[in-house]
DNA sequence: ATGCCGTGGAAACCACGA
């Protein structure tokens, strides 16, 4: 079975190259981040015409998550990160998709810091460490996948030394991503390539993509359930090269059936 | 060092992104 993650930067803008992406990698289920499109914009026929039912929660402008799937019923089991009632940013859901439960995030940003977005972020990240926890809880095999805005450490990041003030780099921040980890979360594509260079995200400017001056901020994260059913992992790095390509690339795994 | 590009929405610019 093939999981993938992909923050599109704009479901519909991106529509023609997320619906090229789909029929090439045909993924069984996919996270999406930043749809950037109201509850009733979601192209909700064309992700039927390409073979998927979807999930999503939108939201004007900005944030915006789904899940997609073309193996087995998608069974909802929440909309939102527990813990704060009066957030209203679209960045979390998740559901029970063939044995798997799946969260599909969208960690906020955070610039810049300090300030009010950045202590958005913090607060975020104590929402699911604890929401994490319980999750772990379960004893299920569960998947943590999306847009985390974390750089984890200083091999995920072409030049560490131009993002130490960053919010995606940021002292607090990595120690809360390591919180997380700490728990019991496997990074899969950590796991499977220790020691290769993998980035998921390129800037628009500057010719990033061309010069390689990526970040790895998309991440993969498994309960120890899935721990021996993890068989392999990538980028699909060529789809930044496409023509009006989201600033992301598509990152997918494979686990065994059980 | 920098939003230099790109999106969506409102309004011919702005907020936001990482």
């Amino acid at each position: 079975m093939k999981i993938a993650t992909y923050n599109v930067n704009g479901v519909n803008g991106r529509l023609p190259v997320l619906l090229r992406w789909l029929h090439e990698s045909a993924p069984d289920i996919v996270c999406l981040q930043e749809l950037k499109a109201p509850q009733e914009k979601f192209p909700l026929e064309a992700i039927n015409d390409a073979g998927y039912e979807a999930i999503w929660h939108g939201q004007k402008s900005w944030n915006g998550v789904a899940i997609l799937s073309k193996k087995g019923q998608i069974a909802e089991v929440r909309r939102a990160l527990p813990g704060d009632p009066d957030d209203v940013h679209s960045r979390y859901i998740e559901a029970r998709i063939n044995g798997l439960l799946i969260g599909c995030l969208y960690l906020p940003n955070g610039n810049p810091a300090p300030g009010p977005k950045f202590d958005y972020k913090l607060n975020w990240f104590k929402r699911l460490i604890q929401h994490g926890q319980e999750l772990l809880a379960l004893k299920e095999p569960v998947i943590l996948t999306g847009d985390f805005n974390v750089i984890p450490t200083e091999f995920d990041v072409y030049k560490p030394e131009r993002w130490v003030d960053d919010a995606l780099f940021r002292p607090e921040t990595r120690s809360a991503f390591q919180d997380l980890m700490a728990q019991g979360w496997g990074d899969a594509l950590r796991k499977l390539y220790p020691n290769e260079q993998i980035y998921t995200f390129w800037d628009y400017f500057r010719n990033a993509y061309g010069r390689n001056a990526g970040l790895r901020i998309d991440h993969f994260l498994l309960s120890p359930q899935l721990d021996n059913r993890l068989q392999s992992a990538g980028v699909d790095r060529h789809v930044r090269g496409w023509e009006k390509t989201s600033d992301h690339a598509p990152v997918w795994i494979t686990l065994a059936d059980q």
